[in-house]
RNA sequence: GGCCUGAUGGCGGAGUGGUGACGCACCGGACUGCAAAUCCGUGAACCCGGGUUCGAUUCCCGGUCAGGCCUCCA
C-alpha cells in the first residue's frame, strides 16, 4: 500500500516517491516566534507531525529529516523587543520556548531541524547573491528584488494568471520595482532595528527567502514534501519556489509535492490575529488534555475547514475517553491471566491495517479513526468473551495503531485521573473505602451520601465486579 | 474586480454512480440497590434547479449561500 499525498501544484492526488528512500526530505513553515500562537497556527504542527510519523513509520525513523523553521526576524518582534526595551532574542527565545512546549503538549515530535533566521544569515546573502548573479534579482534604493519576470512559471503553483492578478490587486507598487509582482529579497532597516552587513548594505532578509536559504542549508534541494498553511501558497511559496528555482543554475526542481492544510474557523469566520477571534493553544491546554485537543485538529480532513469550539474538544475528549476506557478494561482483564504469546487477532489486526491505511490515503484522519474505533470494539468483545490472547492481541494494536497517530500514549488510568493530586487520591482512596463498607452493609443512603460527596470533588465513582474504580469528570 | 474552495443527520465529519462510515449527543431495553461504564436495539442527513444515466448525494451546467487568497497571517 502506497502512500498517497495531495499536491497543491498538480492538483491531483498522487503517489509519494521520495528521491532517496533512505533519505526522505520535508519542510514546513513555522512560526513568528512574538507571541503565543493560537490553536490555528497549531494545526499545521498536529498534520505534519502526523506525517513526520507515518514517514517515519514507513521510511524508518533515521530515514526521515523534517525541518520547521523559525522567523526569528520580524516587524512584529522589532516592535515588541522596542516595547520591553529588551533585545530581540529575549522575545524570540521567550515564545519559541513556549511554542515548542505547547507543540509537545501537542503529542508532536521535535522536528529534526528548527533553523532560525539570525542562524541563516549567511546562507540568506549568498542566495541572494547568487540571485543578483543569475539576473534574477536587481538591487535597487538599498533594497533587492527579486525579478518576477525571470521565472516563467511564477504564479503556476496558486494557479494565478499573473497580469490579472494585479489588475485586481490592492498592493501598492513600490517604485523602484520593475514589475508590480516583484518581492524583496533584502532591505535596509529602520533606525533602531536590527541590521546585518550584506554587499547591499545593511539591513535583513524580505520574507520569503528566509525559507529557501533555510531549506538550502538544512535539508538541500530539491526537498519531498513542502508544507504550510493553505494561506501561504500565494505570495509566499510562490515566491520561495521562484526563487529557489532560479538560485539553482539552470533551473533545478524545489519541491516533489507541496501540501497545504485548510483552516479551523470560529463560527463563521476563520480564526485570525486581525479578526481578533483567536483561541491561544497556551489557553486551551490548561483547560483540555494536550491529547484531546490534538484529537480534535485531526477530528476533520487536514485539507478541509474545521469548525473550531469547545463542544469539538469535548467530543474529543469523550471519543478519546471510551478508548482509554477499553485498554483499561482490557488491562484490568489481563491483569490476571497469564501473560499472552506471540498470537495475533486476524480481526484486530485487519482494523490495524486499516488505520495505516487510511493515513496513506492522503492522511484520511477521520477514516483512520473509525477504523480505530473498529479496532477497540473488537478488543472490548474479546473482553467480553474473555479471549485472554485476543485481548492481548487486541490491546497492542489498539496501543501501536494509537501511536501511529501520536495518542493513547498515557497510561489508562493517570488518563481518567489526570488533575488528581496525591492528596486528593488518597482521600478518594479512603471515601472509597468508606462507600465499599457502606455497600457492604447495604446501607444505601450512606453509600450514596458518600459518593455525592466524591461528586463535589469532581470525581465520578464507577462500580464493577472486582470493586469501585474512579475518575475526574469533564471539567467544568 | 480576479482566482479558488466548500454546502452531508441535533453536533463534528468521512465516503460513494445502486439499500448514506465513524464519533459525540439523544431515545428504548438489559445490567446495577440506584447510578456510571458496558451490552443489545431505535430514530435521524447528502443546499436549490436543470442535464447525463436503468439509477446521482456522488458526474456535468446554472443558481443560492458560506468561506479563503490577491496585504502580515497556519
Amino acid at each position: 500500500m502506497s502512500l498517497k499525498l495531495y499536491d497543491t501544484m498538480t492538483r491531483a492526488k498522487r503517489d509519494f516517491a521520495p528521491a532517496d528512500p533512505k533519505r526522505v526530505t520535508m519542510y514546513v513553515c513555522g512560526p513568528t516566534v512574538y507571541n503565543f500562537a493560537h490553536i490555528g497556527n497549531f494545526r499545521p504542527v498536529v498534520v505534519f507531525d502526523l506525517l513526520f510519523r507515518v514517514l517515519r513509520d514507513i521510511y524508518g525513523e533515521e530515514a526521515v529529516l523534517y525541518a520547521a523553521n523559525v522567523t526569528d526576524v520580524d516587524d512584529k518582534i522589532n516592535r515588541k523587543a522596542a516595547e520591553e526595551g529588551v533585545p530581540i532574542s529575549v522575545i524570540t527565545d521567550r515564545y519559541l520556548d513556549a511554542y515548542n512546549a505547547d507543540a509537545a503538549s501537542l503529542g508532536a515530535l521535535r522536528p529534526t531541524f528548527q533553523p532560525r533566521v539570525t542562524e541563516t544569515m549567511d546562507a540568506i546573502i549568498a542566495m541572494i547573491g547568487d540571485l543578483v548573479e543569475q539576473k534574477a534579482a536587481y538591487a535597487a534604493e538599498g533594497h533587492v528584488l527579486f525579478d518576477t519576470q525571470a521565472f516563467g512559471d511564477y504564479g503556476k503553483l496558486s494557479g494565478r494568471p499573473m497580469d490579472e492578478m494585479i489588475a485586481g490587486a490592492r498592493v501598492d507598487v513600490a517604485p523602484y520595482k520593475r514589475h508590480p509582482a516583484d518581492f524583496v529579497l533584502w532591505k535596509p532597516s529602520k533606525e533602531n532595528e536590527p541590521e546585518w552587513p550584506s554587499p547591499w548594505g545593511p539591513g535583513r532578509p524580505g520574507w520569503h527567502i528566509e525559507c529557501t536559504a533555510m531549506i538550502e542549508q538544512a535539508l538541500g534541494l530539491p526537498i519531498d514534501i513542502h508544507g504550510g498553511g493553505i494561506d501561504l501558497v500565494f505570495p509566499h511559496h510562490e515566491n520561495e519556489l521562484a526563487q529557489g528555482v532560479c538560485s539553482g543554475h539552470g533551473g533545478r526542481e524545489y519541491a516533489k509535492v507541496w501540501m497545504h492544510n485548510g483552516f479551523l474557523n470560529m463560527g463563521e469566520e476563520k480564526m485570525s490575529k486581525s479578526v481578533g477571534n483567536v483561541a491561544l493553544a497556551h489557553d486551551l491546554l490548561k483547560l483540555y488534555p494536550g491529547e484531546a485537543i490534538r484529537w480534535a485538529l485531526l477530528s476533520g480532513h487536514y485539507r478541509q475547514p474545521l469548525e473550531w469550539n469547545d463542544s469539538l474538544i469535548e467530543q474529543a475528549k469523550s471519543a478519546l475517553d471510551r478508548l482509554y476506557r477499553v485498554l483499561d478494561d482490557a488491562g484490568r482483564f489481563l491483569a490476571g491471566e497469564p501473560a499472552a504469546d506471540g498470537w495475533q487477532d486476524a480481526a484486530a489486526a485487519a482494523e490495524h491495517a486499516a488505520v495505516r491505511h487510511a493515513l496513506h490515503d492522503d492522511l484520511n484522519t477521520p477514516s483512520a479513526f473509525a477504523a480505530l474505533f473498529q479496532l477497540a470494539d473488537k478488543v472490548r468483545a474479546a473482553v467480553m468473551a474473555k479471549d485472554a490472547r485476543a485481548v492481548a492481541s487486541g490491546r497492542g494494536l489498539l496501543v501501536e495503531a494509537g501511536a501511529l497517530m501520536g495518542f493513547l500514549a498515557a497510561d489508562p488510568q493517570s488518563w481518567f485521573q489526570s488533575g488528581a493530586d496525591d492528596a486528593l487520591k488518597s482521600k478518594v482512596e479512603a471515601l472509597l473505602a468508606d462507600r465499599q463498607a457502606a455497600r457492604a452493609a447495604k446501607n444505601w443512603p450512606e453509600a450514596d451520601r458518600i459518593r455525592g460527596e466524591l461528586a463535589a470533588l469532581n470525581v465520578e465513582v464507577m462500580d464493577g465486579p472486582a470493586g469501585a474504580t474512579w475518575r475526574i469528570k469533564e471539567q467544568a
